[in-house]
Parts: C-alpha cells; structure tokens; sequence
DNA sequence: ATTTAATGTCTTATATAGTAGACAAATAAG
DNA sequence: CTTATTTGTCTACTATATAAGACATTAAAT
C-alpha cells in the first residue's frame, strides 16, 4: 500500500484489521501453534507475521489470506461481500447489472 | 507479498480471494460507481483496483480494507476470525490462553 | 532461582507492489 | 449507426514491502 496523503485508511478499515490481528493472535494461540511455526508454514518471516497480527495494512493480502487459511478461516474472507452481508443492494437486480457505470450524461455536440 | 515457492498460497485462500473480488465489483456496481470513481476515492490507480476486483493476492490489505470500507462492508473485515467464527476453540479459554507457545519441551542439562 | 526458548521490535538490503499512461475493445446514449 | 466514455490489460518506472538477522525482554519449565 502506498502512503500517499498521510491517513488514507478510513478508521472503520483501520479498526476492523486492529481486530482482525488481534483475533488471529488468539485464534493462533488456542491451536498452540508458535509464531515461529506459524510463520515457517505461512512461508513468511516472523517480523511479517508480527505486522499481521497488529494487523498492519501495508501487508499483502495474500498473506493474511495464508494465515487464515492455516486456521482453518479462510472461507470467511470470501463472504465479507456477498449478497448476505450487502444489505446496501439499492434497486438494481444482481442478474441485471449495467456491465458499465456511466455517469452524468455527456451532452452530444449541437 | 513474496512469491517464494511458486503455489505458496493455499487453494481455499485463494478461491476466497477470487469470490471477495468479484463480490466488490457486484458490491460496486449496485452503488453506481465507476472504476475510475472508486479508484479516485480510494487513493489508488485504476489498474490496481482491477487487481483487487480480481482477487489479487499482491495487493495489500489496506487497499482491500479501504474498498471495503468505502462500500460499507469493513466492518466484516473484523468479524473473519472472531470468537464467533472460530469453532475450533479447542479446550483452552480465552482467559487463559498462555502467553508463550512452549514447544517439545526441552531436556535439562543432566 | 536458573535456564532456555518465545516474543517484541529495529535495521538494512533487495524483491516487488503500485502508479502513470497508453491502447484497443466494447457498451450505452443520442 | 455514430460518438463519448468506460473498462480490460500492458509496460516500465519508482516507492515500498518483506526477509534476514540481531538484540533485549520475558514466560515457563526444571
């Protein structure tokens, strides 16, 4: 990720990896697996297995996507948006979504 | 994140991460927004928000996390791995989870 | 009380993520 | 059907993530 204006990440997406680190801490720990085997099956280091569990942005998704998959959580992470949990859906029927967004009407050349 | 031994990242992560992007372009495109929108909005470029909608597993996680939150869907981030989700609790309370996790235990000195 | 392994936390070098910008393809509106 | 715009997808440059390794601290076992 890159760090262009200071404090891009919107404080709701901050506080949720907060979490999200800490819970893999714990979710880590009631497996009694170490961060050392944790990080030699994630193949990552364990200063980057440290960033994740404070749940630090700059890393990879893949990462945490490893991670959880080794605690058996991973199917979670593909149903943070689906129709389920997109209470948000508006009016539009998921089978006939516009293929493109078009914005304010563009105005033809008189 | 390191592409060290080609396939380190495990299948089920992988598919999670595939239905996670495709879930944000539907997520997307019922709020009406275009790539270039949210690309704008999320401080990123537009190729790079094409590699999240495709599940890409290099992108960093505070990329996703600010997509997320901009579609309203963040909170979800933080509930992947919480107490609820994680049935494999084994015996271990979570009060009293040891702060280190002890190995085979090592032999004394004779 | 000792000892040994686990963890918190830096630093620095190098691999790679993220950007900019371009182009073709294709949808939607007039 | 024509035109304005969006989107898919590359390439190459630059910013930054990740690894490696070190060190101090601390938990837990003997």
């Amino acid at each position: 990720m890159k760090s262009q204006a200071p404090e891009t990440l919107p404080r709701v997406a901050r506080k949720a990896l907060v979490k999200l680190g800490a819970d893999i801490t714990v979710a880590r720990k009631k497996r009694r697996i170490s961060t050392v085997s944790m990080a030699e099956r994630a193949f990552i280091s364990r200063a980057t297995l440290y960033k994740v569990e404070k749940g630090d942005p700059t890393v990879s998704m893949g990462i945490y996507a490893t991670v959880l998959a080794i605690l058996g959580l991973a199917k979670g992470l593909g149903e943070i948006a689906d129709r389920i949990n997109d209470p948000l859906g508006l009016d539009l029927d998921e089978e006939h979504l516009p293929k493109r967004i078009m914005s304010k009407r563009r105005r033809r050349k008189l």
